[in-house]
DNA sequence: TTGTACGCGTTATCAA
DNA sequence: TTGATAACGCGTACAA
């Protein structure tokens, strides 16, 4: 008895049951006019050979599509694009879509590189969160007209699906929150202007301000923070000054845990507030409002966004781009319920 | 003009460069017997027509292989398997292999439809977090002798290679910890025995009391938390006993949280000890030991078993099942440097 | 009801 | 150096 070097084929089982390839193949299928006893004697050849049906060859047959949506993001490391991932498998998985993963880590040469595989192999769609600013090897015509999703962050020179979250909005309405509860004097932890959220969050904070009536202080402004450590560091600086702040909006968690360790050890006792839940928001003591949002929906609505390409008419016509933004909503945590009086 | 309704083939190209598909094949592959003219006529070609090489008909010709390295999890917004996740992305990147993504929930029949799925794709490989008790649908030789991994959990009823962390070893070594800065009546707070953390962990932390003479108090025992609220409210009652432990060693980093909540509502100071390290472990303003690992190891491990596994000849006799334990280490957040005295 | 012939896009083999 | 032919595993159209 020799080892099977390789699965059995339609033939191997078409041999076994003493019928042609095409009578097994119609067998598998559920076609109807089959008579009973052949179709008894080849899924019992199925059966003893343990015979499956190869999808690649059955889908090299049956067109261009692999079942297979490409998703390229940047850090699946990062909670965020993890929980992305999810919704994506959820709604491509519905629809008998397997999703098949790429990592950039912020490599635009890497994301370049695997776009191309995934098109060599014949994706159903892409769905990427770009790495770069330059997008041209993002586009769908130039890809064989594969449609593609953006996530997390917009086109910026190509015609592209887009699904954000509202960034913008949830920075002004948490630093009003912050406003409302008495800040006059609110200063910001957060990311460089060339990250998309960097300057959509800033941009939040700074119409929060304006709408209030407050000016910014320059000074109070941090922006070069990526980790707990330097954003701790940056926050005891600002709060060293002469006439420190009375808040701080952050941009991300990781900003908002240093400024918590900042707030901890120094005796001042500035409000805050940061874009981003965590699972202990609550436990860390200190009143705290976050700009929470579902980062799995993110990925589904960005799957349906992609769905929605796939199955229109390879010959229509294209449609406008579309961009789809999640809402934001802000939890308040050991917040006092009585606004204290403003200045 | 007419929109293409499907990507160009390499007859297409032939066409156009007007010569034979196997000379455009043979451009396409760097075959060395080809005339620099007739070379970039071809190039040409491919350039205009935005051809790409279709890989999937290119892996049926060459063999049973699709490139594609199948990773099943139970739940992919857990930061613990996304991690994993990178590290199989990363070594199997390497080999120009591609992971593709299921997500099972903990569900039993998810698993083993994606498993058949995968198997149906013909995945060069599969990594598996399994659900239930029963592996005997994940078996190599049940799958067309596909190799097959299992990862965090081991093989219950079958022969299969795995990659574990060393939760005996991290719960022992923890809990001997909190001795050894005095406690003496610590307490458990965890996860049911019947999954395979749990029961490891609880076990590490039962024999490290016996290692140190202590024996343990079953009231101080709690093991059905599976989310911070629930951790909390075993903590505080068992926290309101006439005689309170004092000390916690808890499975998880849910766990630990809700005890960090509940000693930081109560009166008791008890020592505080965790599997599962987290971002803001030393954010918490408690002295804290936790357990850290590297689960993106984890995945490169898997991911090099697996690769091990495809790269032995098919006809090979089966090699005998390998396991690797993934190293833990015990940090201590703010812990005292002199250990308090023994009673 | 079942089988034959051919094609999907690519490559190995052999001939030209 | 290049091309014709067959084949990978499967499905459709048509014939038997």
């Amino acid at each position: 008895m020799s080892a099977e070097q390789s699965p059995p084929t339609l033939r191997d089982v078409a041999a076994r049951a003493g019928v042609s390839p095409m009578t097994v193949s119609r067998v598998l299928r559920d076609h109807p006019r089959v008579t009973e006893r052949t179709r008894e004697r080849v899924l019992a050849a199925v059966d003893a050979l343990g015979y499956r049906r190869n999808e690649l060859a059955r889908n090299l047959r049956l067109g261009r599509t692999s079942g297979l949506v490409g998703l390229v993001v940047t850090n699946l490391a990062n909670p965020f694009y993890s929980q992305l991932a999810l919704g994506v498998e959820a709604i491509a998985g519905e629809r008998g879509l397997k999703v098949v993963l790429g990592n950039t880590a912020e490599d635009v040469q890497r994301e370049r590189r695997l776009v191309e595989e995934f098109a060599a192999r014949r994706v159903d769609g892409l769905i990427v969160v770009p790495a770069g600013a330059d997008h041209s090897h993002l586009t769908s015509s130039r890809l064989g007209r594969l449609p593609v999703v953006l996530a997390a962050r917009p086109p910026s020179n190509i015609a592209a699906d887009c699904v954000l979250v509202d960034d913008f909005g949830g920075a002004r309405e948490a630093t009003a929150r912050l406003i409302a509860h008495g800040a006059i004097r609110p200063g910001f932890l957060g990311l460089p202007l060339s990250a998309w959220t960097g300057s959509e969050r800033f941009r939040g904070f700074c119409v929060a301000l304006d709408e209030a009536g407050l000016t910014l202080d320059e000074r109070y402004v941090r922006r070069n923070q990526r980790t707990i450590a330097t954003a701790e560091a940056a926050a005891l600086q600002v709060l060293s000054l002469p006439d420190p702040p009375d808040a701080f909006f952050c941009a991300n968690s990781r900003n908002t845990l240093g400024a918590f360790r900042a707030i901890s050890a120094s005796g001042s006792r500035p409000a805050l507030a940061g874009f981003d839940d965590f699972e202990m928001a609550d436990v860390l003591g200190l009143p705290l409002i976050v700009v929470a949002y579902d980062p799995e929906e993110l990925g589904r609505q960005a799957a349906r966004l992609l769905l929605d390409r796939i199955d229109r008419e390879p010959g229509a016509a294209d449609s406008p781009p579309r961009r789809i933004v999640i809402p934001t909503t802000v939890v308040e945590y050991g917040m006092a319920e009585q606004p204290a009086v403003r200045g």
